[in-house]
DNA sequence: CAAAATGTTGCTGA
DNA sequence: ATCAGCAACATTTT
């Protein structure tokens, strides 16, 4: 599911539901996603405490309490459902929050790669998993020459390969890297250190945009992705993802998949040249 | 019906 | 040090 335009619509659908609320009770059902400490001390950590807003970095959310965050992240499928009242659970619901007003937010992940942990607010930035994130794509501070920089370590990948490294460019995932490259006319085969500054520059705006315009939309709704309310509607504006053997919007030859570093990859052979 | 593919990331072994 | 490959898991598609 979630690249960071669909983290951000659950972000602003959390923080209407669930932010002020005190949490009453935690429950959960698959102890593993818990990541750095026992469910027990988790648990009673969160109790009593309330939700003071809901923040995002990259791809990961952050519940903020007082003292700490709970960073969790989604994964592949990970989904957050509020509920006005207690209600049972979905045979994938691994936690339960329940809130002192009698509300419910319970976390859903049929695949259970999903994972949360507490952090202290001080130093959430500074450890794992957050540390080695490059700054938010919206930031005017995340420009054409910091990208340029981050491929330097790269510089022998395939820059489809280099852009899904979230310390390279944060917030991009398989769908809207492909959707960069398009329309950035690169393509994703081509090694990050064959890249001219222009190339660089176009890419740097492409996924920038692309990134900002599905975030206006809410979103892609793909597959199993839902947001906690309402859908999102990028996936209409989808130039390459998923669009294998049709059109390519700009000249019409046929969109091609191929697999780059183990990812399905989509592309106009057309208006992306090979060059290795 | 078996194999491959599915949005992510971190670990392992070459 | 890098990096490709795999592992975590369940469901859908080929």
């Amino acid at each position: 599911m979630p690249e960071l335009p669909e983290v951000e619509t659950v972000r602003r659908s959390l923080e209407r539901t669930v932010s002020g609320k005190t949490i009453s009770s935690v429950k959960v059902f698959h102890p593993k996603m818990i990541r750095g400490m026992e469910v027990a001390p988790f648990v009673d950590a969160l109790k009593q405490e309330r939700i003071e807003r809901v923040e995002r970095r990259g791809k990961f959310l952050l519940f903020a309490f007082e003292q700490f965050y709970l960073v969790s992240h989604l994964r592949m499928e990970g989904k957050y459902f509020p509920y006005p009242q207690a209600i049972e659970k979905d045979k994938h619901t691994h936690v339960i929050f329940r809130f002192t007003d009698g509300s419910e937010l319970h976390y859903n992940d049929v695949r259970k790669f999903g994972t949360m942990e507490l952090r202290e607010k001080a130093t959430v930035m500074q450890v794992p998993p957050l540390a080695q994130l490059e700054r938010e794509p919206f930031d005017p501070t995340f420009t054409a020459e910091v990208l340029a920089e981050n491929l330097i370590r790269k510089k022998r990948s395939p820059i489809k390969t280099a852009l899904l490294d979230q310390s390279i460019f944060l917030g991009l995932g398989n769908i809207y890297v492909d959707e960069t490259l398009f329309a950035a006319r690169v393509h994703p085969l081509t090694k990050a250190g064959a890249l001219t500054l222009d190339d660089i520059s176009r890419i740097h705006v492409a996924g920038v945009d692309v990134l900002q315009k599905a975030v206006e939309s809410g979103g892609s709704t793909i597959r199993s992705y839902v947001s906690p309310s309402g859908q999102g509607e990028f996936q209409l504006q989808l130039a390459v993802y998923g669009q294998t053997g049709a059109p390519c919007p700009r000249c019409g030859t046929a969109i091609e998949k191929i697999k780059v570093g183990g990812r399905g990859t989509h592309f106009c052979p057309n208006c992306q040249q090979v060059a290795l």
